[in-house]
DNA sequence: ATGACCCCCCAGGGGGGA
């Protein structure tokens, strides 16, 4: 079975991609993020009529995550709890015995701006909910739009990011703690050729010119990491006619 | 080439994304 994820970058103008997407990848879960939907807009009926169960935590312009299952999610959370959050970006739900959270995580805009002590903030609630919904599900996956890029190798120019969003130390040392909590990266349990990004700038040709960053993560715990075959950037779908900014990533279980 | 986008708001430009 395949788990995936995928930033939609507003659901309203990518629904009709989505419907194509499921009926070419019919995964058992996906999440997805930047939804940018209220939940009364939310297009329930159109998502159960392609198969799915669909649970959701939107707001207006801004943010919103969804989880779609081919069974129905059972302990559902929106956003993490005990964090006060004005901003939709957590989605939770259990899928055949795996705990699976989706997240869309703060942007941070730059390292010195009060966007990045929110992310900062966000990333240590997300971690201390995250090491006790591992304790209590074994079996979990935490996936999303981690606005992380790990490692330069996750970076076409990593000398022009050096320091920037998305690259600076704090950062990296946040993905590495949720590692620390008994997560991999599924997308590196894998030889993987270079240059595989997630996300490219709509601007500056950036997509054509392969320049992007791999920022949209599947992290596993342990004890899913040997069913684990592979784990994907679907590529292809980048190049669409009006295409996310973003590609989705799938992760191959055996089960 | 010192460029180049897209989506939201909601009606002319501005905020945000990454």
């Amino acid at each position: 079975m395949q788990l995936a994820t995928w930033n939609v970058n507003s659901l309203g103008v990518r629904l009709p991609q989505l419907l194509d997407w499921l009926k070419a990848h019919p995964v058992e879960a996906l999440v997805l993020q930047e939804t940018k939907l209220t939940d009364d807009k939310f297009p329930q009926a159109e998502i159960e009529a392609a198969g799915y169960h669909v649970v959701f935590h939107g707001q207006k312009t801004y943010n919103g995550v969804a989880l779609l299952s081919r069974s129905p999610a059972t302990d559902v959370v929106r956003n993490i709890p005990g964090f006060a959050d004005q901003q939709a970006r957590v989605i939770a739900g259990t899928v055949n015995g795996i705990r699976v959270i989706g997240g869309y995580f703060p942007n941070g805009q730059a390292p010195d701006s009060d966007k990045f002590v929110y992310k900062m903030g966000w990333l240590t609630a997300l971690r201390e909910w995250v090491r006790g919904q591992l304790a209590a599900h074994p079996e979990l996956v935490l996936m999303g739009d981690y606005n992380i890029a790990p490692d330069d190798r996750d970076v076409y120019d990593p000398v022009a990011w050096a320091g920037q969003i998305h690259c600076t130390d704090e950062e990296r040392t946040h993905f590495q703690q949720l590692l620390g909590l008994g997560l991999s990266d599924a997308f590196r349990l894998f030889d993987q050729p270079p240059k595989i990004w997630s996300w490219w700038d709509y601007r500056n040709l950036a997509f054509r010119k392969n320049q992007g960053l791999r920022i949209d993560h599947i992290l596993v715990s342990q004890a899913l990491v040997p069913s684990v075959q592979s784990c994907e950037v679907d590529k292809p779908t980048r190049k669409n006619e009006r295409p996310s900014d973003h590609a989705p990533v799938l992760v191959t279980l055996s089960r």
